[in-house]
DNA sequence: ATAGAGTCCGTACCATGGTACGGAGTCAAC
DNA sequence: GTTGACTCCGTACCATGGTACGGACTCTAT
């Protein structure tokens, strides 16, 4: 019933070095082997790696991922733990996009005084040199 | 008037092996230097170290901040470059909160799931698992 | 029985943006 | 003139998420 690591790859759409590589960091469990060193991987491994990819899709790292999996096979005294991580993530989530909203408006800002003020110097290049009389927002600690 | 290493770093902010490693990468001109071999760095290059941090802010990669500073001290005819790279810059960060965003939005849809129903297992780890009854979006390719 | 595909392993390597180490030489003040 | 701080260099290392290499071995079909 064992799978060998190309049909595990295959099926999960995976590179076969990325099984190793998990099986090496400690996001998959050491198969079993056959008497001659082959992986024989339970049927089960396909959609542990989907799970994987599924989590890494909603932007979760390795480790995290590996505490996910600690948590998927515990009964629902894990639940609160799991609405932990997720939370943490939507924070995480939420400081990454306001980050992204202060470049986005900073340089928008820059890109405006380059279209007006047609002077010699570039006046993103102004800005980026220190000159605070362009996007002051740019300056913020 | 050339400055130490350590002073530059201090004035600019950085460590100094941040300037060597700079420098190795083509972001500082290589420093004149004294016969002993230290490096006699020109006051402005302390400006030159700010810029690249005030870039960083921004989002510009160092391979992209090497190109800012190639146009930086072009005259006029360089704005339009620098005002492609901003641009680019720009869509590249619209995508990225439109990656973010998509997250949110299964993150948060797991873990309304979670609240409302109580069921033995965590609707979250269901979803990872692949089960198709929760959070669709999570979902998509 | 043999060819061809698959698998094994350790290890090195990719990009990114640095940080750390250690031994040797130098600079400035006392 | 010696002490302590500074600087030099090459190189290795950190995290992240893998990919690639190469030689040896195995499996399966014909």
């Amino acid at each position: 019933m064992g799978l060998r690591s190309g049909e595990v790859a295959r099926q999960a759409g995976v590179n076969v070095e990325t099984l190793r590589f998990y099986e090496r960091v400690g996001i998959l469990p050491p198969p079993p082997r056959r008497p001659s060193g082959y992986r024989e991987y339970p049927p089960e491994t396909v959609d542990l790696v989907r799970f994987v990819k599924r989590a890494q899709e909603l932007g979760f790292s390795l480790r995290e991922i590996r505490e996910l999996l600690a948590l998927r096979d515990a009964p629902q005294a894990a639940a609160p733990a799991v609405r932990r991580l997720v939370k943490q993530k939507l924070e995480e989530i939420d400081r990454k996009i306001r980050d992204l909203r202060a470049m986005q408006q900073a340089l928008n800002e820059l890109l405006c005084a380059c279209r007006t003020k047609r002077s010699a110097a570039c006046p993103i290049i102004q800005s980026l040199n220190g000159d605070p009389t362009l996007a002051k927002r740019s300056r913020r600690k």
